[in-house]
DNA sequence: TGGATTTTTGGCAGCGGTAACGATACCAAA
DNA sequence: TTTGGTATCGTTACCGCTGCCAAAAATCCA
């Protein structure tokens, strides 16, 4: 037993004691078993965490958002991904609950109804993000996605456009994509503006190359398009480097808009149009209130709604 | 122990009892506790994996490569990121041992003593990635930096080049980047060439806006610069725009290389010369080693060479 | 100095599974 | 009727740690 609270460091324990236990564990090699604690004290010590693709500069964001809220704590994170598939993600929150975690945080509000299932049985917070889903499982930090592409449609009708095209993933799969698709359509029929425009770029995640095999399919069947707001800055900079191959200029000809902020987009050249939905904000609020939970303190809120940033640059207007 | 058999598959309970126990288990809102069943079974099922960077398309396809690999056999990923920062790698590795992996995957062949003694002393297989330590802790499946980088040198020289620059970062937390770097001045220093073009961006991860910056500094200070070779292709993207934004043609004027064969070296105009490592192969052969020592497999090789390949495009020559 | 108080240390039990082994039911062959 | 084999199910102990409580040691105070 005391060995056991040498290894913890608030315990009671006379230093020289400590120093006479640690120093034998180095000497057999020990190495502290947290199987056997978390059984013991029925705490694990971690926080389970999905996202869509482990190779996403915006999910990666939110994550460290959370790795460095967490981290005072001693809470780690256990990462899987779902690769934009709900029976993935219900497999990998199943495996995740087996192994007890502190809490879980999930991205997107849509799940299969055994996920959905799992998680309101599973008794600890659940955290959805990157979305404001209708009917939380429990608490929520996100933004409308479609909400988001109608301000950057409304801002393109404001500059005197009405041939707005939208490039994106042609499933559901994505639903975070799928949102933005049907923000877009919204937006335009919303402006009396026909909302038509629309190309189908594949199976998420869809990023560079399909961006750019998109833009040449809308140049050719739709060449008197006017703006392109594309799903995510990938797809974005992938049919800008379409239109530099054609010889189409950006934005004299065309303009181009994409969707999170990605490093590319302010670094391009053009620079691109987007929106910042700030995705490291998302996981620093959700560190707070996973710890704001476990603290028990009261008034957590429900519900966490980020405003996303519009960030007019070179590739439009 | 009728409940237990009936949780596993292979097991031999009738198809009744098992019915009636999961039909329970359900009712119960029982969810099986992988803690306990791995503290009494000594075994874990999962693998710990160390990354210098979570937002890394290289090193997530090595951990794509992992999973997929690793996933018939119900073997999870418990993923952990270091920052570059050997000292955190410390700390990870400590905290994922305590876990009790099956096996644990690092990046890198330089760890500090007290990781590397840990690792050695883990008694599970360790498998070192994306480098060829000169003494491995136990398994290694890399490639050489310094010789991919140098084969890249040796091409530019053979098509009739001389002034060569190599942007990297300043520091050698990131070892594969000072790997590069080390490749590059011994290259030109085998060819009789001038090595002294180093242009330092920063800290890692250097990323696209570094590799901006730091090729206006050689635009000003070593304007006849021939060719530049980049640590990464982040960098050498961003050292490309910069080009773009002064008006300095790639590859014309400058030649322009990258490291990684991200998406973006082959979709960028022009298309950037670069150096394929394979690294889904690594991850692909590191789950392939894992499970072959798990099954007591005889024969299993303590070092698999990846040979990376040059791709040479349009941004050179 | 003796008793009260605080600090430090140790014993016991049990977390929720499973390894190991034993028991039972059932049926076919001896 | 006995024996043996197979399929199924049950009992016991224990994995390595920690909560709880109590004992021992150190410290304090009148």
């Amino acid at each position: 037993m005391t060995v056991s609270r040498a290894f913890k460091t608030d315990s009671s324990v006379s230093d020289t004691t400590r120093d006479a236990i640690l120093k034998a564990a180095d000497d057999l090699g020990y190495v502290f078993d947290s199987t056997a604690s978390n059984l013991r004290s029925q705490k694990s010590d971690f926080i389970a965490v999905t996202i869509p693709s482990i190779n996403n500069a915006n999910f990666a964001e939110t994550v460290r958002g959370l790795a460095e809220g967490l981290k005072p704590r001693g809470l780690q994170i256990l990462l899987g991904y779902t690769d934009y598939d709900m029976a993935e993600e219900e497999r990998l929150i199943e495996q995740f609950l087996r192994r007890r975690p502190e809490a879980i945080v999930v991205t997107g509000g849509r799940h299969t109804a055994r996920a959905r299932r799992m998680l309101e049985n599973s008794g600890i917070p659940v955290i959805e993000t990157w979305d404001l889903p209708e009917e939380p499982i429990g608490h929520v930090i996100g933004f409308s996605n479609a909400d988001a592409v109608r301000r950057m449609v409304d801002h393109f009708v404001a500059r005197g456009l009405s041939r707005i095209a939208f490039i994106g993933g042609d499933t559901t799969r994505d639903t975070r994509g799928a949102d933005r698709r049907a923000g877009f359509v919204a937006a335009m029929q919303a402006q009396g503006l026909d909302p038509a425009r629309l190309i189908a770029a594949g199976a998420p995640p869809i990023a560079m190359r399909e961006g750019a095999e998109a833009m040449g399919r809308l140049l050719e069947t739709l060449p008197d398009t006017q703006a392109v707001i594309c799903v995510s800055d990938l797809s974005a900079f992938g049919a800008l480097t379409e239109c530099q191959r054609r010889g189409v200029d950006v934005p004299s000809r065309l303009w181009i808009a994409g969707f999170g902020d990605y490093e590319i987009a302010g670094i391009a050249v053009p620079a691109l149009t987007t929106i910042n939905p700030f995705p490291r904000d998302i996981g620093a609020r959700a560190a707070a209130l996973i710890l704001d939970v476990m603290d028990g303190r009261q008034g957590v809120p429900a519900r966490i709604v980020i405003s996303p940033e519009l960030l007019i640059r070179d590739s439009s207007g």
